[in-house]
DNA sequence: ATAACTCGTTCACTTAAGTGAAGAAATACG
DNA sequence: CGTATTTCTTCACTTAAGTGAACGAGTTAT
């Protein structure tokens, strides 16, 4: 499991022992259940997720209906937006498959930061690297149509259509469960 | 000119006048022509780009359509994607009004970042910034309908609707033209 | 000054998504 | 094991966006 960490981290910079005991001395590997809400709409939190195995969704409650904007899969992290605002959050994190994820504060972060600068330089890479992934996806959606949309997931995270619940799928591509089959039927009468 | 800048910088870092100094030197502000294109798609670039004035605008060419994915306007950055994959743009950059811009190269950016250790917090904060607000605006406008991200808009920025042309501004509320004037049309009725 | 373009709007028509209801299938739970 | 609930699909109908064409207003270029 620890293997995997520092395998990931090893990919933006290399640590020495010290800097590795440093890291589980914070003792931040967690088993959450599926089903498990993280975070509320409302609530304060400073926590900060990564996904080692298992799968986060990010919704909304808005009049009443969830909508799915965001799924979190292996390798992923998430900083709720309430963390860095430290405002009340807006939004819902919960786990849709049993997962094992690091769960660290942000004084975590900030202690582990000053003690060892290269910490800093790796957040930045990460963050920048998110940030252009993100730009690209966003791009992708406001250039596209839902039938699009459905089939470049297809294309690009076709896990996540078997591990996750239609209807969740149909709000993170920005319509309606009855749409997403009707798309479906559509796609597959064309073939 | 340059107070627009460091006044800026002021919000996240204290520069010493070394440091000041060391920006100066990079001659990094450049006045650029309404219509002028920045970076064209299947072009290779190393420039990233501040507006200190005017209006920037990002959009793809898509089946001979121009589609527009991103406005950039006074104190907003953009760091083509390319220039973080060293790959040929996938995108256009262009200038809707004539503008001031910092242009600054990925090479700049390693020299001052290793000279002034500063610099490196101050763009891990920025970047930070802005995955915030991105995933934020991303969130709005998949949860919204093309209606509400326009009433949306006219409430987060009132100014590009008027700068920007009407059918640049559809395709950036992932709409055509005519969408566009109907639901305007829609909007006046409705009051 | 006039011709050529660009831009925004409107219209009639097509296509796809939203809505509400109903039912089948799978899953969870007592 | 069987009941309840969730999940997915289908249907008929409504609403809104896409499409292609046309028009006038404003801009640019010659």
């Amino acid at each position: 499991m620890q293997d995997i960490l520092f395998d990931f981290i090893s990919k933006y910079v290399t640590l020495t022992d010290d800097e590795k005991n440093a890291i589980l001395a914070l003792d931040i590997f967690h088993s959450v259940k599926k089903g498990t809400t993280l975070l509320k709409e409302g609530q304060k939190s400073n926590e900060n997720y990564f996904v080692l195995k298992g799968c986060l969704r990010k919704y909304y409650m808005i009049d009443g209906e969830e909508k799915t904007t965001a799924f979190i899969t292996e390798m992923e992290a998430l900083t709720p937006h309430c963390v860095m605002t430290k405002n009340p959050s807006e939004y819902y994190i919960s786990c849709v498959e049993d997962a094992i994820l690091l769960i660290s504060t942000s004084d975590m972060e900030t202690e582990i930061n000053s003690k060892f600068p290269k910490f800093e330089l790796m957040c930045r890479i990460l963050s920048e690297e998110r940030l252009g992934k993100q730009q690209i996806d966003f791009d992708e959606f406001k250039t596209s149509s839902p039938e699009q949309r459905y089939l470049n997931l297809l294309e690009s995270r076709p896990d996540l259509i078997q591990r996750v619940p239609q209807h969740q799928l149909a709000s993170f591509l920005g319509i309606k469960p009855q749409s997403l089959s009707r798309l479906r039927a559509r796609i597959l009468e064309k073939k």
